[in-house]
DNA sequence: CAGTGGTCTAGACCACACT
DNA sequence: GTGTGGTCTAGACCACTGC
């Protein structure tokens, strides 16, 4: 192959001829460069759950010789799905679906961090599961889990403790259909991270997320599970996470005690 | 030029060959790609003012023969330089210099948005100087900033309102060589965002900076300013902004009303 | 039109991991 | 050694900008 500018793919079309735009909407060039269509092929195989977190990808020769295209042009096209964190690459081995079960990711998702003391020299947070209940989504949780009020969705409600001093109270809706059969035991003897069980047990892989940050007064029963004084000043964490295809699949709200630590973020 | 593996770089000497470790520390393969020899090159000349804030920098082309690689491996440096946000690039124009002093920046560093409404409707926040001070730095600003305790500073305190509310109330610790001659008339004057004068006016750009976030109530002083009862609760945001180099070069801490906004973020 | 960045290809070789 | 990703090169053509 020398000369084919623009080799035609199975399933998606090349850059039609925007001449006779048949769409009176705007303008939309439409032109779309061959590694990004590459980058929907993957990322579709993904969320088909072809290849599952933590599972070897094919070579970037295979992936070329299966798209019909050069290796360069996959590689672009992995590298842009690895900076955005889905896939993982390891030179001499291959590449791999990322996933939450394993690594540095506890700083990823959880930004409260010591004031003093060095990095994670405060181990993992424990546990305890308060409940875990089934109900219907009121307005103000369906709406953003792209839901209708009513629905079926899980309550989960827990206190996050350092060397024994509670530190985060914390509630996670979930959307009922995606993970159906999710019990408080399986949350409660579960050891690792919760978006790790949701991954091998439901299918659901958390890409990325959204929080917005407010400073509120502790309430009577808050302050009691936080072990503080009633009014003390918390920092309410408000988390929407997306799965695959911009899917929003869990709305999470922390109350965060920020005496001896704080949330870290970096701004570039 | 078909076969050199490695051209001889003028000011980078080219990986040596590792077998005579003359220093005995720990191992240090010391292998350096040459694209990122020559991101190297290229924020050298970015630190030493080569080209400012806003300036069209040299063609990959350009840039190529002046470092003796191909188009590609300059193209690869300038691609990671542009994804910290150090350069931008624009088809068929150039690439450019990254500043402050334009585009949708108030977005990039301040991060406190309405709740309700849709973008920023709020308009630009207005600002008003309390006071600005040239003192000694005491020990917990020096420290973070990579002074000594007792060097010059300037302090800056001031207000910022959204639709003549205060929202935020600021103290902004810089050292005192690098903005030598920075004035309260200066600031007062000035409309645009803080940080594109301290592009124009003392060459500082700030690359990028570490926030820690916390929940404080509001002491009577603060209270007053923000127009807020006293204890109410507030977000403490404590920035420490970085320059080309990682050199620490602004302390900032804010309280943010929190009662109609949010501090948003994205973790992906 | 010329000049810029953007895409795509093809081939060579290097660094790393496993066997 | 073999296979993987990582780097580097060279050349062609596309898309956008401005003269």
């Amino acid at each position: 192959m020398l000369a084919p500018q623009r080799p035609p793919m199975a399933t998606t079309p090349p850059p039609q001829d925007p001449s006779p735009d048949a769409s009176a909407d705007s303008v939309a060039p439409a032109f779309s460069p061959l590694y990004q269509q590459i980058k929907g092929l993957i990322l579709r195989s993904l969320q088909a759950g072809e290849w599952k977190p933590g599972d070897l990808i094919p070579s970037e020769f295979e992936l070329a010789a299966r798209f019909k295209v050069s290796q360069g042009t996959v590689r672009k096209a992995i590298d842009e799905l690895a900076t955005d964190n889905l896939l993982v690459r390891r030179q001499g081995k291959g590449t791999f679906v990322a996933t939450h079960a394993e690594q540095h990711i506890q700083f990823r998702f959880l930004r409260l961090l010591p004031d003093q003391g060095t990095l994670d020299d405060q181990g993992p947070a424990e546990r305890r599961i308060i409940d875990c209940r089934r109900l219907r989504a009121p307005a103000e949780v369906a709406r953003p889990l792209g839901l209708r009020s009513g629905d079926p969705v899980l309550l989960v409600r827990r206190v996050l403790a350092f060397g024994g001093t509670p530190a985060i109270l914390e509630e996670i809706w979930l959307p009922g259909g995606p993970f159906k059969g999710l019990t408080v035991d399986a949350l409660a003897s579960d050891t690792g991270p919760m978006y790790a069980l949701f991954e091998s047990q439901f299918g659901v892989r958390m890409v990325r997320a959204v929080e917005k940050l407010k400073a509120v007064a502790a309430d009577a029963d808050t302050a009691e599970r936080l072990n503080i004084a009633e009014g003390h000043p918390l920092l309410s964490v408000e988390r929407l996470s997306y799965t695959y295809n911009d899917t929003p699949m869990e709305l999470r709200r922390g109350l965060y005690r920020t005496d001896t630590r704080h949330y870290r973020n970096e701004l570039s």
